[in-house]
DNA sequence: TTCCAGGGGTAGA
DNA sequence: TCTACCCATGGA
């Protein structure tokens, strides 16, 4: 089953997928050879799907293919689920002239950014990045990539052609799987308690985070509603708002200091508000201002 | 052994 | 609002 999306101009698919890490976390899989985002995914009927996606330019467009296969029929339905998840997933229906007009001011980002970049990559349900980005937080990335494999291995539905392939959990899932397999299996050290408890509060219904992808909440009103999530500070909610596409603020980790120091710094130690305001003049695109000067 | 890696919760000021 | 202290984990 081959389903397509015709995407205008500038866009970059293979650039765009790979500018974000989230494209070494299970379930997402890159194939450099033929240039495929590949995903493991469950469907909301409880199907399971194995997704490969790639792109191919036609004139003023870029035709985006989404190969499906699985062990039986898909429905209609299911079509317009995948369909739905992958344009969320490459963030299709956001707007980016704005940040490209802006962009043509800086020449350095404006040759980077050229091609249509700036659709970094996200998980099809807000639950699985908000997990991501817990995993992300003091710790590095090579323990990031192990902790979110074990939970998908050790949690997620298996895909049904290859078994050893598995879809990322629903929280339902996560929730089952209870205290003893996280602390034996997955091991995300203290981090277990807070994506049991956020599984906890979405699959009994306590809190509603898919409702973030179309809520019209000032930035502020989004930032507390994400920080009112146990795990998730300043910087996990500045990375999360940038998942909602709301660029407005850069997330200050230890990976922003060390770049931010190194080329503006000077020699000398920049504070926090210093780094920040190096980025002030993009005014609602500061975080993909910051990702492509360090890109 | 000690440190610390793409931080955050909590208590106390 | 700010600071000190603690937090599991695993590689260096």
């Amino acid at each position: 089953m081959l389903l397509h999306i015709t995407v205008p101009k500038p866009y970059d698919f293979a650039s765009s997928v790979r500018d974000h890490g989230w494209i070494a976390l299970a379930p997402f899989r890159w194939h450099d050879n033929d240039s495929a985002l590949q995903r493991v995914e469950r469907l909301r009927d409880g199907k399971v799907v194995l997704l490969t996606v790639t792109a191919t330019d036609i004139d003023e467009a870029v035709q985006v293919s989404i190969n499906v296969q699985t062990d039986g029929d898909i429905t209609q339905a299911e079509q317009a689920e995948i369909l739905e998840k992958v344009r969320w997933m490459l963030k299709l229906d956001e707007d980016f002239a704005d940040f490209y007009a802006l962009v043509v001011r800086d020449p350095e980002l404006a040759a980077k950014l050229i091609g249509g970049r700036g659709r970094l990559l996200r998980s099809p349900t807000v639950f699985e990045d908000v997990v991501k980005t817990i995993c992300t937080t003091n710790t590095n990335w090579a323990q990031t990539k192990g902790m979110v494999a074990r939970l998908v291995a050790r949690v997620g539905d298996s895909y049904p052609l290859d078994l050893e392939r598995h879809a990322f959990p629903t929280p339902q899932q996560v929730a089952a799987a209870g205290e003893n397999v996280f602390q034996s299996d997955i091991r995300l050290g203290y981090r277990n308690a807070y994506v049991l408890q956020l599984a906890r509060e979405l699959a009994e219904g306590r809190r509603d985070l898919e409702a973030l992808k179309t809520t019209s909440l000032p930035l502020k009103e989004l930032k507390k509603e994400l920080k009112g999530i146990m795990g998730v500070g300043d910087y996990a909610a500045h990375t999360l708002m940038m998942i909602l596409g709301r660029y407005d603020e850069v997330a200050v980790d230890s990976e922003l200091r060390s770049f931010v120091g190194k080329k503006y710094g000077a020699g000398g130690a920049l504070t926090e508000k210093e780094m920040v305001a190096i980025y002030e003049g993009w005014g609602r695109w500061k975080y993909l201002a910051y990702w492509f000067d360090a890109s």
